[in-house]
DNA sequence: TGATTTGTTCATTTTTATTTGAACAAACCG
DNA sequence: CGGTTTGTTCAAATAAAAATGAACAAATCA
């Protein structure tokens, strides 16, 4: 499974207007359910996960209490694989939390909205580990372009090296900026 | 085409772990033009973006002088459609400005490096729009949270009511982060 | 212990996104 | 003008990601 911030995608503004013209009814009266899974349904794809993963909070957010996994299958029409790796990587995110209901065998989840907690937990993990593989890179790739430099003698590769290391700098403060923003969120 | 910021897919690491046991053979030596292609499509993925961009931009960098369409498409291998389309992509991010080069009637095209202004537009045209729009969404969504409270007459409800405002206060919040982090990156 | 429930895994299918390339338009050239 | 170069568009082909569901394992039960 995979975590990023999206773009529409090249063709979907042509699908759009074809879907409006071709007069696509939208239902007029939506319960609190639909409206809080299409809500982070959307809010999901931000992040480029996958639908069922927002659907999955979004029932877990306005439910009473907690559900269990064939609940949640039920209720959603997807099935029980989805289910399992849906539930899975929310945990993983710490954005939703299990318990135990006496007088029953069955995992409960529920929606934890420990932001904060979701999105350090996101940048420790999928973020920094990126960045830090990124300056490692930064680094042969100015090595390569200095060697080119001393090869040939010539100034050509100059203007190379200034920009790679225009980059590095830029690479440094994204990741001050992490530690940052986390903080922020936790104040 | 569509921006985001990825985790890698449900199956990805599979396929990684079955590669490596094929024996996958990685060339010893890389020129300078190959890792900054790598760099910046694994960069470019982080954002969701098509691999295209990454090896457009990624050859724009390190080249000594700006490139026109047809030389690009030959170093890259591509298609002059994925070319046309992304370079439109990049131009729109102002990740590469083009010029007219004295004589030659193409356009020519090279690689900017005013990250805070690339940034500052991904901000403006992608989160500000998204998170605008969940502002409102969130707002029905409490309404629908509040009526349903009413009608049952029920305390069931107020747990969810008030998920849905802590909610509300970190959409805020998420929103006044963007105008602090857009300064800091133009100081 | 054997039957049942609960949950995971992963090959296959389905859906979605990207790339290609041919058709087209627009600018330039002689 | 007609021919050529440059660049865009979009239907179709290809590639990649997500969802399904059957097979499996592990826990519980009677």
């Amino acid at each position: 499974m995979a975590v990023a911030c999206r773009f529409p995608s090249y063709q979907a503004v042509l699908v759009k207007i074809k879907g409006s013209l071709a007069g696509e009814e939208q239902p007029e009266t939506t319960s609190l359910k639909e409206a809080s899974i299409e809500y982070f349904v959307s809010f999901v794809q931000i992040f480029g996960l996958p639908k069922s993963v927002g659907q999955i909070y979004g029932l877990l957010f306005v439910s009473v209490r907690p559900l269990a996994m064939d609940e949640i299958v039920e209720h959603l029409g997807i099935s029980k694989g989805s289910s399992s790796q849906g539930l899975t990587l929310l945990k993983g995110l710490g954005a939703v939390a299990s318990e135990q209901i006496p007088g029953d065998r069955r995992e409960h989840f529920k929606a934890d909205i420990n932001v904060s907690r979701i999105v350090t937990h996101f940048f420790d993990n999928q973020l920094q580990p990126r960045l830090d593989n990124g300056e490692s890179r930064l680094k042969e790739i100015l090595r390569l372009a200095q060697e080119l430099e001393q090869e040939e003698g010539g100034t050509e590769n100059a203007g190379v090296v200034t920009r790679i290391k225009a980059l590095q700098k830029w690479q440094k403060r994204g990741m001050n900026i992490i530690p940052m923003v986390i903080r922020w969120l936790k104040r």
